[in-house]
DNA sequence: AGCAAGATCGGT
DNA sequence: CCGATCTTGCTG
C-alpha cells in the first residue's frame, strides 16, 4: 500500500509539511528502475520575513519557484559543489519550502542529489512519476502503536521519535532567524 | 564588470 | 578548522 503525495499535502505551511515528510520515500527512477529512500531529516523555510530563507531577498530569478506552486521541486546550487533539493509548499502569499536534507541511508543535502542524480533539471517541475521523482507515503507512521485493536490499518510504526532543532548552516541569518527550531529529523538520524 | 557569500562536505 | 568550486545577487 502506498500513496503518491499530491499538491494538497504540500498546500500548508512548510513547518507543518516537515515533520510529516519524516517516514516518506523520496522515490527516483533511475535507468527504468526505482529507487525509494525514506526521509528522516528536513528543514523548514518559511515565509518572506525568515531570513535564513532565500525568499527573504524578495523575488529574484533563483527563487521565483519558492513563489510558485506547491507540490513544486526547488532546487538550487551551492558551494560550486552541491544541488540543494526542496519541495515547494504553502501558499503563493507565502513563499516557502522544505529542504531534504537526510534519508535512512545516508545523512546530507548534497550527498543525497549526487547519489540520485539529482540537478537543476528538476528546477520547477512538479513531484510526480512523470518527472522521475516524486515523494510516497508507504504507511510507515512515527511512533508507537496506538492499541491492538485500533491498528486495524496497514501501517508500520517505526518506534522512534521526532526531534527538532536548528537550522544548519544558517548562522548568517541572525540570532533570531538562526535558531528557529525548523529542522526535523528523526531521533539517531541527525546530521550533526 | 567585479566581488563576496553561500540551506556543504571531506580531509587535517 | 579549512579549502574546493562556481552561481547568484548586489554594488557601482
Amino acid at each position: 500500500m502506498q500513496s503518491f503525495l499530491t499538491t494538497k499535502f504540500f498546500e500548508r505551511s512548510a513547518t507543518k509539511v516537515a515533520p510529516d515528510l519524516l517516514g516518506k520515500f523520496l522515490v527516483r527512477r533511475l535507468r527504468g528502475k526505482k529507487i525509494a529512500l525514506m526521509i528522516t531529516e528536513v528543514e523548514a523555510y518559511h515565509g518572506f520575513k525568515d531570513r535564513a530563507s532565500h525568499a527573504s531577498k524578495g523575488l529574484t530569478q533563483r527563487n521565483k519557484i519558492m513563489f510558485g506552486e506547491a507540490g513544486n521541486w526547488y532546487v538550487y546550487f551551492i558551494y560550486g559543489m552541491y544541488w540543494m533539493l526542496n519541495i515547494v509548499t504553502g501558499d503563493k502569499s507565502m513563499p516557502s519550502a522544505v529542504l531534504i536534507r537526510g534519508v535512512k541511508e545516508f545523512n546530507g543535502p548534497g550527498k543525497l542529489t549526487k547519489t540520485l542524480r539529482i540537478n537543476k533539471y528538476f528546477n520547477g517541475k512538479t513531484a510526480n512519476k512523470k518527472t522521475g521523482l516524486w515523494i510516497e507515503d508507504r504507511g510507515v507512521k512515527i511512533g508507537n502503536p496506538p492499541s491492538r485493536k485500533a491498528s486495524e490499518g496497514n501501517f508500520r510504526f517505526l518506534k522512534t521519535k521526532i526531534k527538532k532543532g536548528p537550522r544548519i548552516g544558517v548562522d548568517y541569518a541572525g540570532p533570531v532567524w538562526s535558531k528557529k527550531q525548523w529542522r526535523f529529523y528523526l531521533e539517531g538520524a541527525s546530521h550533526t
